[in-house]
DNA sequence: CTAAAATGCAATCATCTCGGATACATTATC
DNA sequence: GATAATGTATCCGAGATGATTGCATTTTAG
């Protein structure tokens, strides 16, 4: 099965930002709606993502989510690392028998590199966060709001 | 499960390079043995890594595998690329309903991230080729054995 | 004060991916 | 011609992950 908790935790964050922003109210049930699922996924990655800061939620009536910290100090890095949990972008064998100078060394060897590729790949989620993230995402919707409204022009 | 394509299909080409320096005959059931798997696993990843051009395979008796091209022109990234198919990195779901500013505009900018990401850890296994990493895993292999001589020699 | 509405949390199920295993055809060589 | 290799297809099982459901707990709105 694709794993889907990043993308889904980047929407997450981005739609709390917005509606700190523009003043409505965002809850589980809301967000799972808007990303067609159900709460209790949601709600899953809510813990690692409040346990870190990132959000806070409130419980009780008229509760629902916030921005646990300013929308600049969060990095999608941040955001990846939190809900992937200690999750390896790149794994080897772990049960290779040392038959030859390759299989005697290439755990170590691999190491290295999974750690290069995953740094290399970290290093690039870190170059944004979620107040560029949100701008660039509003950005798009301007753009695809003009489109639309020239379509409309053009037929009439 | 875990994908383990790609760390495989490294130690494979690795094998098959230091068959091709040091004389030794690679058969998919030498490696299959190496590596603690079957040979069926093997040929199925044999089956990219020679349509690419990496490794080539002869049938029949007294065939096996050798390198397609030098060492130095089999980059890592090559490797993972023909190995791993069209397998994402970062996925997003695919049927997000266009409800809101967020959810309008998010498989766009998610495409954004991920292409981002990708491309900076495929840049990373790009630095690396199969001539460097053979003589970095000999390397390892070289101050390995000088730990083991050495421990030995304190024992007596 | 009470009912509603939110999170927190646990358990179970369904589904998909991927490696393991097996079998056999084909081919080349000794 | 026997042997030994790849090429290929099929089926199975394990494991990961999202979906679903249910309920306890907490808070607040009315």
């Amino acid at each position: 099965m694709i794993d889907l908790r990043f993308s889904t935790a980047l929407q997450m964050v981005l739609s709390v930002a917005l509606a700190d922003q523009d003043g409505f109210r965002c809850t589980s049930r809301t967000l799972a709606e808007g990303l067609a699922t159900n709460p209790s996924f949601i709600r899953k990655l809510l813990i690692p993502l409040t346990r870190e800061g990132m959000l806070v939620a409130s419980i009780g009536k008229g509760g629902g989510l916030h921005l646990g910290r300013a929308p600049e100090q969060i990095t999608l890095r941040d955001l990846y690392l939190a809900v992937m949990e200690d999750k390896k972008l790149l794994v080897g064998r772990e049960d290779i028998p040392a038959q030859c100078r390759i299989s005697a060394n290439i755990n170590e060897f691999f190491a290295e590199v999974a750690t290069d590729a995953e740094t290399a790949m970290l290093n690039a989620l870190g170059r944004r966060n979620i107040a560029d993230s949100l701008a660039e995402v509003l950005r798009l919707d301007a753009s695809r709001m003009k489109r639309v409204r020239k379509t409309a022009n053009a037929a009439e």
